[in-house]
DNA sequence: CTGTGTGCAAACACTTTGCAGGTGT
DNA sequence: ACACCTGCAAAGTGTTTGCACACAG
């Protein structure tokens, strides 16, 4: 299981055209164990290993910039970011135009919401949307499984 | 005109049981002249008088608080704020439960769509929404009617 | 008069940049 | 061998906190 999320992040770094080093095989491990958006905060605290903070913030840019991880936006006004999924295709900085997250104000996590579309929305006269990220917060299924005592 | 724009922040102050400080009905009225998300830099830099950038922080935390402006997302990772609009009530937090805002990718403004609804989304099982934000980001009717040479 | 807002200073947190040395290909 | 990653230090920027004084009600 592990060893698949080490393939996993170990092909994606080839398909990318990207150095394998430790520390992306271990940042994108992570984004690919957790299914949730993360910040660069979350990945310093959850990456096994000890890597410096400007390293993850380095790695992070670089993988935006590739076209691994996009954006995700957040109340907090703490960048997070998260995978990009199977049809997000590398076509330098252009992704998939929409993205559609959910955060739960029970656990906190942010999920994509990769199934869920944004219907046509009727625009006023003369604006022109390139792109729409779309941003649901409430509780997931597990924080309302689990009712909070 | 600029009368009425101070009216109507007095206004505001008094309906939200705030007291009337030079300060906050400088902010205010930057909030009603500018018709789009505003910063706390951009606050800073557009006020007319001279003001403590900490007092511009409290002064927003104290809206938003109180529910006069709330939360703008962006993709930049710097908190905006905006007027909540006419039917947004003072609920003690919980506003109107949906935010649609356009980001021109050109002049770089973010405007609220007031008029635009989020249509009711297929969320997976088990989960429940209690606020939607959505920015679009693309490029606004001004921009569009100057193309950029 | 009393409670709250403001300014100033300082602490704190987040992010970027420059450089020297190490590592992947 | 070379380009590029990484760590460290430091600077830059955004945000919060503590305290004394000023001001609105």
């Amino acid at each position: 299981m592990t060893k698949t999320i080490e393939n996993q992040s170990q092909t994606m770094l080839t398909r990318f055209k990207l150095r394998h080093t430790q520390g992306r095989i271990d940042i994108l491990m992570l984004f690919n164990q957790f299914q949730f958006a993360l910040s660069n905060a979350d990945i310093e605290e959850n990456i096994g290993a000890q890597y410096d903070r400007v390293t993850i913030y380095r790695t992070l840019k670089t993988f935006l910039d590739k076209g691994l991880i996009h954006k995700v936006l957040d109340d907090s006004g703490i960048l997070k970011y998260a995978l990009c999924s199977h049809d997000c295709h590398e076509e330098e900085g252009h992704h998939h135009h929409q993205h559609v997250h959910f955060k739960c104000i029970g656990c906190g996590q942010t999920n994509c919401l990769e199934h869920v579309e944004i219907p046509n929305l009727l625009l006023p006269e003369g604006y022109k949307a390139e792109e729409a990220n779309l941003l649901i917060s409430g509780t997931c299924k597990a924080c309302n499984e689990k009712p909070k005592k």
